[in-house]
DNA sequence: TCTTGACATAGAGTTTACTCTACATTGTAT
DNA sequence: ATACAATGTAGAGTAAACTCTATGTCAAGA
């Protein structure tokens, strides 16, 4: 299957014009059609998917753009990549480590809060 | 004790610039002393300390000052705080259980490249 | 054929969260 | 008393990631 612009951005979720800001940054590549249409095949939209868990996962735009680049380039890069990802999983394990102790620290303001007002409607 | 805002830029790690701007945006209000110098206290440093939780758990700095508003207005707003920070803990979770789905896909795409990089190894 | 809607490019504008500059004032060490 | 470092305000500038506008092209239905 090949997708419209449009088709595409419907099925990501992403506006159309960020996709073609995604491709001016190097982000994806999309085949044309004789009329210079993009046409997004289903290995972009594989694609597109794993962009926007690098992107969920704080990646900026132009690391992507990078990572990107070297896919494009092909097998040669393999170990490249690989190194990027696993430094990426790095930084998502700790981005995951701290959150789960922001929530811990929430969680316990919560009961302070609970606490304090319980006591309020007491005294009153 | 209390803190200029040099000293409680380097104890907070935020630039005393962002400090400036955190007040204008009415997240935090130390009191000045007699020549209008900002008096940042130990509480001020505890507060901030809660700022940057909720900053790094992805609250907006504008949700953030709403918070700080009720703060200020004192115990009447106890449970609407509360409210927040619940729906806040909600979104909170949210993100951590999206960043552990996150994790697992990664570990499985550096799987993939550590056996097709190992393939190619054999091949040669 | 005509119109309309999706798509094309180039470039401007927006939002968020800072970060810096210019210039005035104050506190402190000599 | 003087220099100079820290601080004050107001407002401009920056970076990232979109998001929109202007203008033009093209393909398909009435």
């Amino acid at each position: 299957m090949v997708y419209s612009i449009g088709e595409f951005s419907k099925l990501t979720g992403l506006g159309i014009h960020t996709l073609r800001y995604y491709e001016h940054e190097g982000l994806i590549a999309p085949e044309r059609n004789s009329g210079n249409r993009r046409c997004y095949s289903d290995k972009d939209l594989t694609w597109i998917y794993f962009i926007k868990r690098l992107k969920d996962t704080r990646m900026p735009i132009r690391e992507t753009s990078h990572y990107a680049k070297l896919r494009a380039a092909g097998d040669s890069t393999l170990s490249e990549r690989m190194e990027m990802l696993v430094q990426h999983r790095q930084a998502l394990n700790e981005q995951i480590a701290q959150l789960q102790e922001h929530k811990i620290k929430l969680d316990d303001k919560i009961e302070f809060y609970r606490k304090e007002i319980e006591r309020l409607h007491d005294v009153s």
